[in-house]
RNA sequence: CGGGCUGUAGCGCAGCUUGGUAGCGCGCUGCGUUCGGGACGCAGAGGUCCCGGGUUCAAAUCCCGGCAGCCCGACCA
């Protein structure tokens, strides 16, 4: 076995990382601090994420829009939490076209602000709520330390935005996005289980009164906040005057949600799921889900590979021919390293013996299948794949994940991985204490694990670690 | 934004202490032999030594100021 490309994980898990996006070939550092360049593989996995998710927000009902780069400063102003919690990450613009501006432009952190102003102006009645919108955009946060896809400057993400008649329905709303998109797209697409709860007030969205939260565990035992759905109140409403004519002929002011996800679930995939060979992507997520190469560079072998990856075309499998000309042993590796999930291998012994090779990037494994069954052999194994990827983050994450009865138990269990503890515990000094050892209170659950009402809830246990 | 480390060919680095012709490995180009887990031979191409200023006969090397990257912290999707 060659020497692997990339430094072990184990050794040093930020510089892997580093390797992993750099020889994957997802993306390249831009010319100003913080920002990114996105190249096509990286891209292609983030508009498979974009179409997994886009899918299923619009069977949530919400509609796709578009609103400007450049809000006006003003807006900002007008929620006093929002524009507190936004000011220090702001880039704004004041001057444009050879002039000074009358008034600041900022670059758009979040598009809250823009949006309620045209909500107030579409809404009327509340026979025109509930009013369900979603944007696909590029938001700018001046981040002071950034990372490839976990935080750059510049970043590209959704942005859910919706009013409401009530906050009953405000609230099955923030639900349904929660476990119907997000939930459901990160356990069945990238196979990422999470833990869901609510933000403790002191890590919640600024503006909102309430924020839904998502969290994985890297492979560094590190939590990432995979999406997040913020209950807004009446907060939005009120500075932006989102009011409505109810049923009864009075008047009535929004109840608003916002919620997003970003490319920052690109660094998660790769944190989640890759190991010391690179990237591995789930099935149902990669761009290419299986690669043919023939192990030589021959005229026979090339053209039963071209019918293996016609066949599996034809079966519905996103699949690529190798027809590079480095040796075999260097390809599979290139492969390897961008985390395709299954290898459809083709050599004159396999020719011979009227078979293909299948190789699984998740565990290494070879089978050997007759060349006609390849096509449905690669569909079962590629679930198997997906199956088997969210088992073991499940396990992984559940390993690391201590139960512990006190904020000092919680401060050294927490260095590894979770730890999992009583909220009336930590809740006020006891969070203070947990950040001096850098560890954050990641989400409040129920005993059981589900998604509480609210943070004042009788027995509920929160999840603390360490986070991107 | 604070502390630490670093910027030399696409990538990884040596050279800097003690100023004097810019190097190595990988990658890249061409030809040939190869190909069942990062192949090999021969021949080549490729450099504003991060940027700006200063010292000097002379700066990759010394001094000052920026910019960028990485790690740790505070802030955050």
């Amino acid at each position: 076995m060659a020497p692997s490309a990339l430094t072990p994980p184990d050794e040093d898990f930020p510089r892997w990382y580093q390797d992993v996006v750099a020889k994957a070939e997802m993306a390249d550092n831009g010319p100003v601090r913080g920002t990114m360049v996105i190249r096509p593989y990286g891209y292609a996995l983030w508009e498979r994420m974009q179409a997994e998710m886009d899918w299923r927000i619009k069977r949530a009902g919400a509609q796709n829009a578009y609103f400007p780069i450049f809000i006006p400063e003003s807006y900002f102003a007008r929620e006093a939490e929002h524009v507190e919690g936004f000011s220090p990450e702001l880039a704004v613009v004041t001057h444009a076209g050879g002039e000074d501006l009358a008034e600041p432009i900022v670059v758009r952190p979040t598009s809250e602000t823009v949006i309620g102003e045209f909500m107030a102006k579409w809404v009327q009645s509340y026979r025109d709520l509930p009013l369900a919108l979603n944007q696909w955009a590029n938001v700018v946060r001046w981040e002071l330390r950034p990372r490839l896809f976990l935080r750059s400057s510049e970043f590209l993400w959704q942005e859910g935005h919706t009013a409401h008649a009530s906050y009953d329905d405000a609230h099955a709303y923030a639900l349904t996005i929660h476990h119907d998109v997000y939930d459901e797209f990160l356990r069945e697409v990238l196979a990422a289980p999470a833990f869901l709860g609510i933000k403790p007030p002191s890590e919640r969205f600024a503006g909102a009164v309430n924020s839904l939260t998502l969290e994985g565990m890297m492979r560094d035992g590190k939590a990432l906040q995979m999406g997040t759905t913020h209950e807004l109140g009446q907060n939005f409403s009120r500075a932006f005057n989102i009011v409505f004519q109810t049923e009864a002929g009075g008047s009535g002011l929004c109840y608003t949600t916002s919620w997003g996800a970003s490319t920052r679930l690109v660094g998660g995939l790769v944190m989640m799921h890759g190991d010391e060979n690179g990237l591995v992507v789930p099935p149902r997520l990669a761009p290419i889900q299986a690669v043919v190469l023939s192990v030589r560079d021959d005229a026979t072998l090339l053209e039963a590979a071209a019918r293996l990856r016609d066949g599996l075309a034809g079966e519905g499998v996103r699949v690529e021919l190798d027809r590079g000309r480095a040796s075999f042993g260097r390809r599979v590796t290139d492969w390897e390293i961008k985390g395709v999930p299954v290898r459809v291998e083709v050599g004159p012994r396999d020719l011979e013996a009227g078979q293909a090779t299948l190789v699984r990037r998740d565990t290494g494994e070879k089978e050997a299948v007759a060349l006609g069954a390849v096509p449905t052999r690669v569909g079962a194994l590629l679930e198997e794949v997906q199956r088997a990827l969210y088992e073991r983050a499940r396990r992984f994450r559940d390993e690391r994940t201590v139960e512990v009865g006190s904020v000092d138990e919680a401060a050294a269990a927490a260095q590894e991985g979770f730890a999992r503890l009583g909220w009336a515990l930590v809740d006020g000094e006891g969070e203070a204490r947990l950040r001096e050892a850098a560890i954050t209170v990641r989400c409040l659950q129920r005993a059981d694990g589900s998604v509480p009402e609210s943070p004042d809830e009788e027995g509920l246990v929160c999840i603390v670690g360490k986070s991107y």
